[in-house]
DNA sequence: CCGTTTCATGACACCGATGTCATGACACCG
DNA sequence: CGGTGTCATGACATCGGTGTCATGAAACGG
């Protein structure tokens, strides 16, 4: 691979000036640039990063860590790879700065982690990023550098600056939504406690309710531990079955995410409850190869994992840029509710109040 | 960042020594390496990989190009994500290597190919490899370096290394499975014919039923554009529904991929057809957030994503290890069938023959 | 006890790009 | 016409490791 000694021979000039072409410093006679830039053609010219970073001290890498790539041995996930739209959305935020993201995977070991640091360490990075695979709280070794770190889709104790979803008002707008739409009693098919999710959504729901002056009733409330390989669709079924057994059955069942939404499908049909005119389903995370194909689609709320990523790399950028507002609350996103065939509107007039200005010009 | 000069001076010896110890060449003192090892502790010290690579002129440096995290704007594609398991497959393969694996995403946007391959040759990557959303051929302009190349899912006309999944064998082994199960009547709902895949499958679909010298009838063999925004489900809704009406229906619907089967499950539900009892569904992908999570769940074939990742990964390494092996024909990669519940097996007999030896040991 | 080999270590150059400073050629101004 | 400023360009050092070669000391053999 040829170098700007090369470039400079071919040309005839000094590396330097070839150096000055390459960056617009200096000034550069019309006729030599064109001589240089002709040699730079000609020999298919690459300007080596290394070199330059190592002379710059800087290299212009950004490291990204995350499970996303090899999620699917653990047990207890549940889809899998959303936290890959939150690299997407990174990658987009970095995009314009001219940095190259470079992504380490875990391989689904916590334990590497610090293995991946002392990588873009020795590659000189100018600043970490940690994908969760979900929202959680991490704990992540102490950075022995001044390197800045953003977590996204997970926080810590220490404070580090983390963006993770809003799970609490996501779930409240979308209970709302489904309140407006006359259904009173909602029942909440949760995940595990252990999961911030399986906390923040039913407190979001539970909030929705309240503010409707609708009652709480703990016999709609249930967490299920529904992707245990095994127990898991009888321990779902066996809850709706209590749920539907109810002096005042619901009307709406709401689960903790769109893949539970997708079994309870299944399952509801296997009773012969038609969704979604004897019972509708809401999932969350608009997990859209789930969410568009289930058949009816179903109702959702938009996780926003693009946005947190794009959130992070412009909070990273922020750090790099010395801008060190030590926020030391997390940045919480949230996203739309989208409203699909699998819950009816019982009351039709409410409707209208949902409409956009547009919609009701035509 | 502390440099190999700031660990001699604190050890009292020369860089070279300290350069020594990192690397096990010559020979050092054991009194010296102590030495050197403490003050590196102390300092914190993590090599430079530009240094390093500039000398050596080796970056250690693997190129991967992938649509994979920002695929979902594009109209037509199926399921999505798939391919990133090629991608852990990628980095499986390389990771013993010590290779670093820089990752860089098109964005959806096929014209920033060559800028990417450019961002990539300035970092002096050892070798590329592009991985393909979904098997298809593909026309990358042309190396200007003598960088190695492996396409992932996809191959050219050029004859570059390539390594894809068998489609024609993988549906054969499926559909060769149905009939071993009884099924004498074997739909097969397809792709678009002008995706690989959509043309591939259907073969291997007929060469099964030739083996087993079953009639090929081409009103069970239909394409299906299911992911149509809008009028997809009609589509698949009008083709089930003409197929039920035949004088001698179908007994198991064979389904693309396991996105359409989620789609061909809620279709078959709403009409009052139960699965798998009246009528069996079959996938095809082993997309284990669908086929594991239906209800029931989705016999299917697995599309071996992360076989081809390593063995796209593997191909990289011998070419840059020299071993030209100039095999023009594509990599064909398989993987095993996964018998689930959504399909009856209507001569219990011919289950026997399946049993492992151990199982009829117990 | 002297010549030769082995061991432990260091001096120095080099990889490719770029920041600093110097140099020569003009142009411009009083 | 001499002084000064601008322009175009080059020489040289530098970034952090590592390959090459040299050096001095210890070990070994006869």
């Amino acid at each position: 691979m040829s170098t700007i000694y090369d470039v400079a021979r071919r040309a005839g000039v000094s590396p330097k000036t070839v150096s000055r072409v390459l960056n617009s410093d200096g000034p550069v006679g019309e006729k030599t640039r064109e001589a240089v830039e002709a040699a730079m053609r000609e020999l298919g010219y690459v300007r080596s990063n290394a070199a330059r970073m190592m002379r710059a001290q800087k290299s212009g890498i950004i490291g990204l860590i995350t499970g996303a790539i090899s999620t699917k041995n653990q047990p207890s996930t549940q889809q899998g790879l959303p936290d890959l739209y939150i690299v997407q959305g990174i990658q987009r935020a970095l995009e314009s700065s001219g940095m190259t993201v470079m992504i380490a995977d875990t391989a689904g070991r916590n334990d590497r982690v610090p293995h991946l640091i002392d990588t873009f360490l020795s590659h000189r990075v100018e600043g970490l990023i940690y994908v969760a695979e979900y929202h959680q709280e991490v704990n992540l070794t102490q950075l022995p550098d001044d390197t800045p770190l953003v977590l996204a889709n997970c926080f810590d104790a220490r404070g580090t600056p983390a963006v993770v979803p809003d799970d609490r008002r996501l779930q409240r707008d979308l209970v709302r939504r489904l309140i407006a739409a006359g259904h009173r009693r909602i029942a909440y098919l949760s995940l595990r406690p252990d999961m911030v999710a399986g906390r923040l959504r039913p407190q979001g729901y539970r909030e929705a309710l309240e503010e409707a002056g609708l009652p709480f009733d703990p016999a709609l409330l249930q967490h299920v531990d529904f992707d245990q390989p095994e127990i898991g669709p009888q321990l779902l079924w066996d809850t709706i079955d209590r749920m539907l057994q109810l002096d005042q059955p619901p009307s709406v069942l709401c689960c903790g995410n769109d893949q539970m939404a997708m079994m309870v499908y299944g399952i509801l049909r296997s009773m012969g409850r038609k969704v979604p005119d004897e019972i509708g389903v809401a999932g969350f995370d608009n997990y859209r190869a789930i969410a568009e194909t289930l058949y009816p689609p179903l109702t959702t709320v938009d996780l926003p994992y693009n946005a947190i990523g794009v959130r992070a790399g412009e909070r990273l950028m922020q750090l790099i840029s010395g801008d060190g507002r030590n926020d030391h609350s997390p940045v919480q996103v949230a996203g739309p509710v989208h409203w699909r065939a699998s819950v009816t509107e019982l009351r039709p007039e409410n409707v209208i109040s949902f409409k956009t200005p547009r919609e009701e010009k035509q």
